[in-house]
DNA sequence: CACCGGCCATACCGGTGGTATGTTTGGCGT
DNA sequence: ACGCCAAACATACCACCGGTATGGCCGGTG
């Protein structure tokens, strides 16, 4: 039986999760004082560093917390029955939405990478959005769908390709209108590549 | 006639930013303190608060420092007088070769958009190497080279992909493989959009 | 019921960005 | 040649933040 005590630890360290989470989204990782993230989940930063190590620690722990909810509607699509191209094509979609993501995008897409160092950001996202892109190509790849092509940096392209449109259908002041310019785009080039 | 005092004044501010530009490459924007950087120029916090408003703002003169460097020569490149599909291959080649310069790939690439704030960054890339590449693509499509698409998502897709590129590039063990190999998917890619 | 250890609060330190103020120095009018 | 003024720095200091050391509280366990 889960006892009390891990209840209340279990509590207070989503608690100061989820705070960071959001300052970090909104301010940025320099701009969040370690007082104010504790502050607003309402603890002091005796209970922050007995959690996490430090603030590059707890800004992995946020990091990873917005990477599973992506992670999570990702893995969904792609693990369907679905044939392959159509799963990708609806996974390229979810992607680019996640990538709308306030959190998501300040975070995991811009700050992780120079905060985490980027090889560590490297090998964290080979678990998370990263990941998922490059076994997706290679399924296409495998299914036939379309041309051999070097599926490491191939994926390299496509993510940082897609992450950065994100950004800019982000802070677009049409969104739709540019989400769905990227869409085309993209679903044409992977028709250009695609075997016939 | 140019006064001694302008050129006192100059060669300590010049110092300032390649000094600036030396420990942002190495340690990155957090982990650089201003003493240091003015320490490695020969002078003090005193004489750097009087050329810069603060860290940001020296930062900043080492973002233009960097990216000048590259613009000049994509410049050069781009305004040759070879046909615009010519030029367009050799200047991927050479933004590809640039961003393998740390300096242009830690402060330009990865800490800028976080330093500067994405919007800001934005501006400025837009006077640089982003320019160029959106005014390639326009010259490309102008010239009937390749199908109409849209420009500015088009170019930033292109921009995102080749920057995480080159930076895959940069940390590889075997940098020659994979820049041949990015190149090789780049222009396969582009032979597929060429209109024939 | 006593006592142990995990959980958390409080107090404090070193370093850093930023500011306020003092000091030097080169140009320039007279 | 002299003196003054402003630009170009140096020095001293402050506020804030990340990190550490220490102490207290309280639920679990024998």
């Amino acid at each position: 039986m889960r006892s009390r005590r891990e209840d209340y630890s279990e509590s207070t360290r989503s608690a100061l999760v989820d705070s960071a989470v959001k300052l970090f989204t909104k301010r940025g990782y320099a701009g969040t004082s370690l007082d104010e993230i504790a502050r607003r989940a309402r603890v002091t930063k005796g209970a922050l560093y007995h959690h996490f190590s430090g603030k590059q620690a707890l800004f992995e722990a946020a990091f990873d917390a917005v990477e599973s909810r992506v992670y999570g509607r990702l893995d969904k699509i792609l693990r369907g029955d679905e044939p392959p191209w159509d799963r990708a094509l609806r996974g390229l979609r979810e992607f680019i939405s996640s990538c709308l993501d306030p959190a998501y995008q300040r975070i995991a897409v811009h700050e992780a990478p120079v905060v985490m160092g980027w090889q560590r950001w490297r090998e964290a996202e080979d678990r998370y959005s990263f990941g998922l892109i490059r076994s997706s190509l290679q399924d296409l790849i495998d299914a036939g769908e379309v041309d051999s092509v070097p599926v490491e940096v191939t994926s390299r392209l496509l993510f940082g390709a897609l992450s950065s449109a994100a950004t800019e259908i982000a802070s677009s002041s049409e969104p739709e209108k540019v989400g769905a310019q990227i869409e085309e785009v993209i679903v044409h080039l992977l028709h250009q590549v695609r075997r016939r």
